[in-house]
DNA sequence: AGAAAATGTTAGTATAGTCAAACAAATTAT
DNA sequence: ATAATTTGTTTGACTATACTAACATTTTCT
């Protein structure tokens, strides 16, 4: 099956995939100032991502992904969105915090755990009585 | 302040407390089979733990802990606790995974998060019937 | 006690990810 | 158009973590 990127790796990915919405375009600078690493660094990721099949990147050129990464990319992108939901919108975690956290474990959740906190959220979204209750009690 | 310890070494102090427990000591090979690595890695990542006053281990003899190594594990053992009870007794997620998910997330949980999370399983438990309510729609 | 087995340690190697510094290419400004 | 600046790449080094294989110590059997 698809192996499975290190966090690293998949935090390339999301970063390319956030600037290319945002930018059209990735560049080499724009991963590393998002990422704090130096360009070396990102060149570095950028070929072993090549090799995978992951992205494409030619020689001062723009990065983009493959089918195949973009698709790594949207699935962690919805692993922290619901994350980020559950700590901020649910817990009542500051959104720093909140991101922060989405952001560690959007790597390492289960498929398991993540399908239950989908839906645990989505329930809450049927249940504004609850969901307020809840957000009451966790002020 | 306490230096921030990786993963690892925290998996090496979590391991060392769990078997103290279960057995009254730690021994190098007993930590190698709990955290499938070989012994010489153990050895190595022991080294390390004593250098930063974690554990003590006279060479060839038991390892322990020192109390701030106790308090470190302490601290990630409650950590694990309360992730596994979120993720298995109130979303339902299986034993296995919630185990696997609750080991990766206690290392790189925020206060902040933790604490919410914290208070919403204790609210949980003080209004069973919400409780029961989430527990029935998330089934 | 001495041999055999189990356990622990050391030394050398590998991999992943990072950095700094030197270098190359592309872009911008004059 | 060419010099200056910005951006991208390569190389070599370092850290953390793990492994294998060789070796040392301790424990267990007989």
């Amino acid at each position: 099956m698809s192996e499975k990127l290190s966090e690293s790796l998949e935090n390339y990915l999301e970063t390319i995939a956030f600037l290319k919405r945002e930018n059209k375009v990735a560049r080499v600078k724009d991963i590393s100032k998002m990422l704090n690493v130096k360009s070396s660094s990102v060149n570095i990721a950028l070929n072993v991502l090549m090799e995978k099949g992951f992205v494409l990147h030619e020689r001062y050129g723009y990065v983009d992904l493959t089918s195949k990464g973009q698709a790594v990319a949207d699935d962690i992108q919805k692993k922290e969105d619901i994350l980020f939901l559950f700590f901020h919108d649910i817990l009542g975690v500051e959104k720093e915090a909140a991101l922060k956290d989405a952001c560690k474990i959007e790597h390492t959740i289960s498929d398991e755990s993540l399908a239950k906190l989908i839906y645990f959220v989505g329930m809450l979204d049927k249940e504004p009585a609850l969901k307020k209750n809840i957000q009451k009690k966790t002020k």
